[in-house]
DNA sequence: TACTTTTGCTTAAACGTTTAAGCAAATATA
DNA sequence: TATATTTGCTTAAACGTTTAAGCAAAAGTA
């Protein structure tokens, strides 16, 4: 049943007695056809049902309109909603994407790498797993004259396009509103310092303390991996210390959850006892007892504006990839668990 | 500093003085050419840094080892842990994988199909919007001789292969654990009729409610978009009802949590005044309290079986597409809402 | 020694487009 | 009317592979 031949250009030429060229030109509304011919061709292409051959054009033009992304995962909300616009962007562009999760693994993450350049993307927009120290794949990437747009997950190091939120800024934003609360030992679990949004984060943290005249204890700053499974063992080891914290700023809404299930199951009340700020706006913040409260990142912001910057790099091929940081302003969610 | 032009299998031929057919099948190691030349060739691409251009063989085999996969959402853990699992067997078949989100809508699930046509993947993988009722979308998959493979939210209709588990069964499973925890009245918040695992597992409820000789009663069955909202509105109706249910099913978590968000607000006991149970077995269901019994889909069984049936149609090109049921058997994990 | 077979390559065409170059006819300009 | 420009196409090459067909030299066989 099925017509085994695709119809190609050659098909339709053949048709209307032109050139394979000609009907290329007319699919392209090339000024140098007349109308008649650029209707007949659309005609006889619809007939034929007609599907350019997306390979051969690739090839031909040296762009393939795809475009990579690597993620460390997509089942977080901010990932899924970051890709669900660029794609928006993207395709009114014409181009396509082709989503790759690294699993926040690097093993992972290279293998992505060396998979999208083997497919011949046009670019690669990416955010780092937090594993990721060696950069040298993402170099490659540079090294091939290929863009490479990184968001949230960024290296300044690698001198290219950044879009994120202000982590710094979210620290103190976070701080100064416990302290508002009326909070006076203020702890907080971070992620490794060396990933470089968790580090501003630690900083802001220092920073808005100093800055407001509290206590800074080292004991009262954690390094964590911010999955739920540590955020339980780290709010046990909070609840250890002689004085306890009053508040406790989590950098990850995951380990903020698993802080909080301590906290419940150890009847502590939150925030009457401990006040909770989490980070990311993740879906079930607000549908656990209490709602946490946390710090929207404007994921489609994000999305839409990695997409564009992926754009114009493309519009002006010839500049130097330079770091060129876009920063957004995050947005502070008040929840019940710091009322 | 970029080195402008890729080096092609043409200059590696150059350097050897061989022809470039000679090196292509150098590369693919076939047994006409000497070990001594597979070795310098492979010396050389490695020296040159050579990269095959995927387009072009592509192109010239006439198939791209791209496959696409449409999904409603990536960001429940259900489908990025079926995506995950897919991406590890077809990657190590040498198939790269493109994700989609049709994100519940007909339109861009039609979208999407056309955007992987276009980019002339050699097979599909999806799991359908709920809204769609019109198939011809996906005929047009079947009609070009591409294979397609669905898995959860599947089509009788279309005759292809298709992966899931069995509502119906699960459906037993649920109101037998209820029955077993001394429910007498079980109500069900369903999905659409029309859509086919939802069909399925409205159908196992009713007959194991008459199996079990319990009262079966229209306002005990109520169709829901299976939202969290939903879920909430849903719920707010069941308990209007005059003679209340001592248990609930519904047949997605998120709609679950709806549920039980109203009855916490109500400070409705659960499970000592009413049972709760959900579908899916979203991380999210053993976050909450109470957390709540759901049944797990084996995504990762699913995504694996989905990729293999692929490849296996791959290989067998020539045999029709049939309708090929696998149905796995789900699990039910008890918690503390049905306990 | 004379043949067949095997080995190790080369040649050339093909995949389906796009595009630079070119050319004849139609139209505009002087 | 003669010349310049524009219009509407065609020709042919190119993108980087793969592969069928072929051929000379080496190795095997009788």
């Amino acid at each position: 049943m099925s017509n085994k031949k695709r119809t190609t250009i050659k098909d339709i030429a053949n048709v209307l007695n032109i050139s394979p060229a000609a009907v290329s030109k007319a699919m392209h509304n090339d000024s140098r056809i007349s109308t008649k011919t650029k209707e007949a061709v659309k005609r006889v292409a619809k007939e034929l049902n007609y599907q350019p051959n997306h390979l051969a054009s690739a090839l031909r033009k040296g762009k393939s309109n795809l475009v990579g992304v690597i993620v460390p995962r997509t089942n977080s909300n901010f990932f899924s909603s970051v890709v669900e616009q660029m794609e928006e962007v993207l395709n009114k562009a014409g181009y396509n994407i082709i989503i790759t999760q690294s699993n926040e693994s690097f093993e992972k993450e290279c293998k992505n790498i060396d998979t999208l350049l083997f497919t011949q993307v046009d670019g690669i927009i990416a955010s780092m797993a937090n594993e990721t120290v060696d950069l040298s794949y993402y170099e490659k990437i540079k090294s091939k004259g290929i863009p490479l747009i990184l968001f949230d997950r960024g290296e300044n190091d690698l001198n290219v396009d950044y879009v994120g939120i202000n982590d710094y800024d979210s620290s103190h934003m976070i701080v100064e509103h416990l302290i508002a609360k009326g909070c006076k030992r203020i702890a907080h679990i971070g992620g490794y310092r060396r990933t470089r949004i968790f580090n501003n984060r630690i900083r802001g943290y220092i920073d808005a303390i100093k800055k407001n005249n509290l206590p800074f204890e080292d004991s009262l700053l954690i390094e964590s991996d911010l999955t739920l499974e540590d955020g339980r063992r780290k709010m046990i080891e909070l609840l250890k210390l002689k004085d306890r914290p009053d508040a406790i700023y989590i950098a990850s809404d995951y380990a903020a959850l698993g802080a909080l299930q301590i906290l419940n199951e150890q009847k502590i009340k939150v925030p009457e006892d401990i006040k909770l700020v989490g980070f990311g706006n993740e879906p079930f913040t607000s549908l656990v007892t209490p709602t946490i409260t946390s710090i929207d990142q404007h994921s489609s912001q994000i999305g839409k504006l990695a997409a564009q910057t992926f754009l114009e790099r493309i519009k002006n091929a010839s500049t130097e990839q330079t770091l060129n940081k876009i920063i957004l302003d995050a947005e502070l969610i008040v929840r019940d668990s710091s009322k």
